[in-house]
DNA sequence: CCATTGACTTAAG
DNA sequence: CCTTAAGCCAATG
């Protein structure tokens, strides 16, 4: 039997799971994993778990951004700048801290791992 | 316990 | 595509 904190356990881990399944020069959005997820109202919980990602060495947290392939977690990482820099490594063009072509690049876990 | 905040999303204009 | 408003849920003070 699961108890609630079981339930956000999961929750967690499993976003953090997502996040490493995201192919090279791809990204997602917060919004995408909540709703793979089951819970498409918790795209913050997604946001706050990625903010505790630091545990995580293997977490890819610059491939996730918001629906509007905005970067609006650069600030959370050891640079602002490094989360563009990063993306630009694999490929994704970035102008004015917007993913350009974020429709290309773009890679939802819910369509891509099937439902 | 209540108020505020935040790496968000959706809807409406 | 941009702005405003409202909804959402956990963490923090």
């Amino acid at each position: 039997m699961k108890s609630v904190k079981d339930e956000q356990f999961d929750f967690f881990t499993n976003v953090y799971d997502v996040v490493r399944l995201i192919p090279f020069g791809r990204v997602t959005s917060y919004g995408a994993i909540a709703r793979y997820l089951g819970a498409p109202r918790s795209s913050r919980m997604v946001g706050w778990a990625m903010n505790n990602s630091h545990s995580l060495p293997d977490v890819p947290a610059h491939r996730v951004v918001n629906r509007n392939g905005l970067l609006t977690g650069k600030m959370h990482f050891s640079t602002p700048s490094r989360m563009e820099e990063l993306l630009k490594q694999e490929g994704v063009d970035v102008v004015d801290d917007r993913i350009q072509q974020f429709n290309e690049v773009f890679w939802d876990p819910s369509c891509e791992l099937s439902i």
